[in-house]
DNA sequence: CTTTTTGCGTCAGCTTCCTGTAAGGTTTCG
DNA sequence: CGAAACCTTACAGGAAGCTGACGCAAAAAG
């Protein structure tokens, strides 16, 4: 993976730029922004590790004019501030991960494999049910090549029946993984539910079992 | 899932909930470490958020008598602290992962994920009978490889068989794991549910007794 | 801020198939 | 042989489940 690593500081620069050779990739090391936008548009890269610098909104305003130029490289920022707002700020400016100062060199590892993966090669391990394939991670499901997006509630649902394969899970039980208190529901709202997701799974995959619940067709 | 959210910062709080709930999962939010007992105490979870709130130990001990106490419900620290140490020391009193504050909503996402993952995937013990295999948790039977799906009743009635294991089980008896009101049948309703689960498990799993009722063939 | 979209709980009408009953056949045993 | 006990099949009724539609509220878009 190439990687392109914008750090002004020359300790932390150089021990980022270390931890990463290790880890296999390749780096290019600049230390400001203008020099930065000549690397991307000289060469494609895998990951731009991006340390904000300064509270000055410099690095993100960088940022918003990569993505806004169409630029989609993975980036994950670098940054001392340690107010939410402007790590929210900075995922919004189109950054897909960020590290807090001072982070541990394992960490940023970790980070690293997790955009590779997410962006490259054939990334998190598949679970295979009938023409259906389920990346649990990413939470994705595609279905004969087609890309399957359930709500928050039906993922849910979902989770909880590859949790336990094969097993047949009563209404109730599905309930009390959407509801904190049993609220007793007088409706057939997880019916509903396992019919909306029969849409978009297709048929077969979620079985009832008359009386007693739902099971997860297996393999 | 079911989470408890142990976390005194309002704003934090509500955000993390939502985050949570957005996900699909149910949240319980407690302000207060007592508080935070009496729940874990009344009902399961499958995982905690515990922010360390105050770096006076208090949030650590509380997760070490948790765990002193048997509790094994996963457990992910929030905590202010940014020394590596700390974060050992959370570790080491029984934490399963921590997150650094400020994070990144999409973080917890993911760190929920994982721990919920890590958690799940264990097989449930089977009983074997004959040709049969039988996990009742998830109430299944395979039968030389394939899975036999009983209705509800027939399932309640061979659940009686696998408690009184060898036992000879009355249509009396049997009459009375359907209905709990002494129904007073006056067909041959138990003989016809005998004959049918006969038809599914094979014949010689269900020994008649003839003047006594029932009885599963052992082992 | 207003408008549009989306998620989700509820309801009503429809469909499915479980299940109790009965009727006739088969086995067991005096 | 005959009666009692049990087995098997068929069938109707109704409970359980399915699904399109609707409304509300929250989120997203403008």
């Amino acid at each position: 993976m190439r990687v392109l690593l914008v750090e002004d500081d020359m300790v932390l620069g150089s021990a980022v730029r270390d931890q990463i050779a290790a880890d296999g990739h390749s780096v290019d090391w600049v230390q400001r922004l203008d020099a930065a936008g000549d690397y991307l548009r000289a060469a494609p890269y895998d990951l731009v590790l991006l340390d904000l610098m300064l509270p000055d909104g410099l690095g993100l305003n960088f940022l918003r004019k990569l993505r806004a130029s169409g630029d989609v490289t993975p980036v994950i920022i670098l940054t001392a501030l340690d107010q939410i707002s402007d790590r929210i700020e900075g995922l919004n400016a189109g950054a897909d991960d960020y590290l807090v100062k001072p982070f541990d060199l394992q960490e940023l590892t970790a980070r690293l494999k997790a955009v590779a993966r997410r962006y490259s090669g054939n990334p998190n391990p598949l679970v295979k049910i009938g023409e259906l394939e389920i990346d649990i991670a990413a939470r994705t499901i595609m279905r004969s090549g087609k890309t399957v997006t359930l709500t928050a509630r039906e993922w849910a649902l979902f989770e909880a029946f590859l949790q336990h394969p094969g097993n047949l899970l009563s209404k109730s039980q599905l309930e009390e993984t959407l509801y904190t208190f049993d609220a007793e529901i007088e409706s057939n709202t997880i019916e509903v539910h396992i019919s909306r997701m029969r849409k978009k799974l297709g048929a077969g995959v979620i079985e009832t079992v008359r009386g007693m619940g739902y099971r997860l067709e297996q393999s």
